[in-house]
DNA sequence: CGAAAAACCTGGCAGC
DNA sequence: TGCTGCCAGGTTTTTC
């Protein structure tokens, strides 16, 4: 489910947990993306969180001696509970005790994932991720160069975390909306004012998303159990077939790599 | 090598 | 009320 801003929400939710102990980790489903090694708990456990924090779609808790790297998949969410609330719902995999609450990982499809590592920036999963959207290393002069490099249309180099990190497949679409570039487009045929618009568009969207908790289509919902409401604000996502708000031409839906795409066929060129 | 397709899972929904 | 097939917010692995 979450992209960057539902990370970002969720991670702004258990933001309190830092400086806090984390006393022990309960795994009650090792089966995720991949097998959660053996020595998770005991190698993290009754150690501070000395931060948290986001890095692509990754939560990531610095611990005394360690990092754990947390990944929610399509459907992984985080609710925090009372250290003593017995409350299983189904999917529940992990808990994170601390002195007075927990943290609760359920994930029904299983894709997220979690890892512990001395070496974060070393660790395979991160050590090939593409810059922060929001950074000034994603800039018009970057994008510029990935694009005349890269033989795919626009819509997948966005999507790809070697390039970019955090734009999944609702931001990818209304990022091109905005931007009035064709999801299609090859990357190749942008020119330097075209990836200056996108740029800027990622910037513009992935903040108001964050600033309004995300997007909850049915089932994301932040940490602290509130929902997002940037789904009011999709200009294109999931709204094939009505008008565009801007120039009254009909919504389309293709497929790009299988995946649902939304686009105005006026606006974006 | 890069790009496309398959793979990992469960649940919900449309259609028969 | 089943059953089948398809779709879903991601990313790695395999194949071409």
């Amino acid at each position: 489910m979450p992209e960057l801003p539902e990370v970002e929400t969720t991670i702004r939710a258990i933001k309190k947990f830092k400086n806090q102990r984390l006393v022990n980790i309960n795994i009650y489903n090792r089966n995720l993306r991949w097998e959660v090694d053996k020595n998770l708990e005991e190698d993290s456990k009754n150690q501070i969180v000395r931060d948290l924090r986001r890095r692509a779609k990754y939560i990531i808790f610095e611990l005394d001696k360690c990092s754990l790297i947390l990944h929610l998949g399509m459907s992984g969410s985080l609710r925090i509970a009372g250290k003593n609330e017995n409350f299983f719902i189904k999917h529940d995999h992990i808990e994170f005790l601390f002195e007075n609450e927990k943290i609760i990982y359920n994930d029904p499809r299983r894709f997220g994932s979690i890892h512990l590592t001395k070496n974060i920036d070393k660790h395979r999963l991160i050590n090939h991720l593409g810059p922060e959207p929001l950074s000034k290393d994603f800039n018009s002069e970057y994008l510029y160069n990935l694009c005349l490099k890269s033989k795919t249309n626009i819509k997948t180099l966005l999507m790809n975390q070697k390039n970019v990190v955090g734009i999944g497949n609702i931001y990818a679409s209304e990022i091109l909306y905005l931007a009035k570039i064709c999801p299609f487009k090859n990357s190749f045929e942008l020119t330097l004012k075209d990836c200056e618009k996108i740029v800027r568009a990622s910037k513009k969207i992935l903040n108001a998303a964050i600033r309004v908790g995300g997007t909850t289509l049915k089932d994301f919902y932040s940490a602290d159990g509130s929902p997002g409401y940037f789904k009011f604000k999709l200009n294109v996502y999931g709204r094939e077939g009505l008008r565009c708000k801007n120039c009254k031409e009909k919504i389309v839906r293709e497929n790009i790599n299988k995946r649902a795409t939304f686009s105005c066929p006026s606006c974006q060129s």
